[in-house]
DNA sequence: GAGTGGTCTAGACCACAGA
DNA sequence: CTGTGGTCTAGACCACTCT
């Protein structure tokens, strides 16, 4: 056999997604309830009901309690965009990575730092600016901002050998994150690290991490627009 | 009771993402096994499983079958990326969504676009300009072409009461889907249609769909970079 | 009240990893 | 072989919607 037999809960959303897939049960029409989808394959309620379950949680179907299952409205073409390590981003691909460190230093908040860290304003900040590069090639631009109390050996890390994303998920355990893409142009001081034109179109990435009580770390991630792009797929 | 009870498989996964929060289980640390936890929390081991099972699919920690359950080496800060239609993405935002159509024709294929669509180079290709605006401001520039055999009378429709995205999620029912974000700069056309200047930054999303047998269409969004961002948070 | 999904139990058998 | 997670059953009670 080249096919293993699938789990009795993939058949069932298999040919669910078949029937939407092919047009037969179309947006906001009912999915058989889970009463009659065990008759029709043999199966316990609990094995349904988990494979309607993963469907909604996939955003194909819409369950509501006591009403019951449709079609979902708008196929949510929803994807996972990772926010991963850049290293394993790039070594994943068979790249190879290197960091030149253009500043490792500590810093005074102003007043806006000092109110996205909810700190006081002229409280101490850690402030790194990194240049990731693949296969030496400039790949991304990273400034960034730590809260000493989330990090407080954050100064002395050797960032050639591990990154700031890799340092602080593992010494400041994640609780929460934000991220925000935009397009922007190549200042001059961003133009000359990234090797490129001033002027020239680049990605810029703004994230913030949230450790426990503390505002970790604000980094802006600047990426040249014509050597990186964020893809992904979807699959019904 | 301000709090509602939790579900007894929620009551575990909290226990779990508060030790793993709070820096008590690490990274790579062994998770108490199904039966540990059973045990602990006097449940039955089908509520366990959930509750890891959940935290699995959510990234929090990783199991493999015969070895165990260890806390997620990076956690993968990932988001799901909605790829929404644009008119449901301005209402809910409470603003007003109106299309200005520039162009719908029918064309001929070029051999790029007969390599995309796998059809042979010039087979017959609909294409759609549109312009879309938030309370009258121009947000996305939407330059997409259909296949004809995924969505027949495409042409026919009006875009002012529907847009291509929901026309085509109705009639071409979706079963893969994939897209790319980049920056680049707004040229003479782009510039004029979106109110920027040309060399002004804009945002550039290309999405291909696949509907069936048919690879149904593509678009290039076209942002305003100054204008625009895709946004998303991440919650452990 | 009938029908639906949400949760939960106490068992069971299986596939797989590691000693 | 033991312990682990992956799947599955045949019940159960509950919360909710709709009529």
């Amino acid at each position: 056999m080249t096919t293993t037999r699938l789990p009795a809960y993939e058949q069932v959303k298999a040919f669910v997604k078949q029937q939407i897939g092919s047009g037969a049960w179309r947006p906001g029409a009912a999915v058989p309830s889970e009463a009659a989808l065990q008759q029709q394959f043999g199966l316990s309620r609990m094995t349904v009901n988990r494979a309607m379950k993963e469907l909604a949680v996939e955003g194909v179907v819409t369950r509501v309690q006591g009403s019951g299952t449709v079609v979902a409205q708008l196929h949510r073409i929803s994807t996972t965009l990772a926010l991963r390590d850049i290293h394993e981003e790039i070594t994943e691909r068979g790249h190879h990575h290197a960091t030149r460190v253009l500043a490792v230093e500590s810093t005074r908040a102003d007043a806006g730092q000092a109110q996205v860290f909810k700190l006081r304003a002229g409280a101490r900040l850690f402030h790194s600016v990194l240049l990731h590069l693949a296969d030496g090639v400039p790949i991304q631009l990273e400034d960034r901002y730590v809260n000493p109390a989330a990090a407080p050996d954050y100064l002395g890390v050797n960032f050639n050998a591990t990154t700031p994303t890799s340092y602080l998920l593992e010494h400041a355990p994640l609780t929460q994150a934000s991220y925000s893409i935009e397009a922007g142009l190549a200042g001059a001081a961003e133009a000359r690290a990234l090797a490129i034109k001033r002027g020239d179109p680049v990605l810029v990435m703004t994230r913030g991490t949230v450790s426990g009580p503390h505002v970790a770390s604000f980094a802006r991630l600047v990426y040249p627009g014509a050597r990186y792009s964020f893809n992904g797929t979807f699959q019904l």
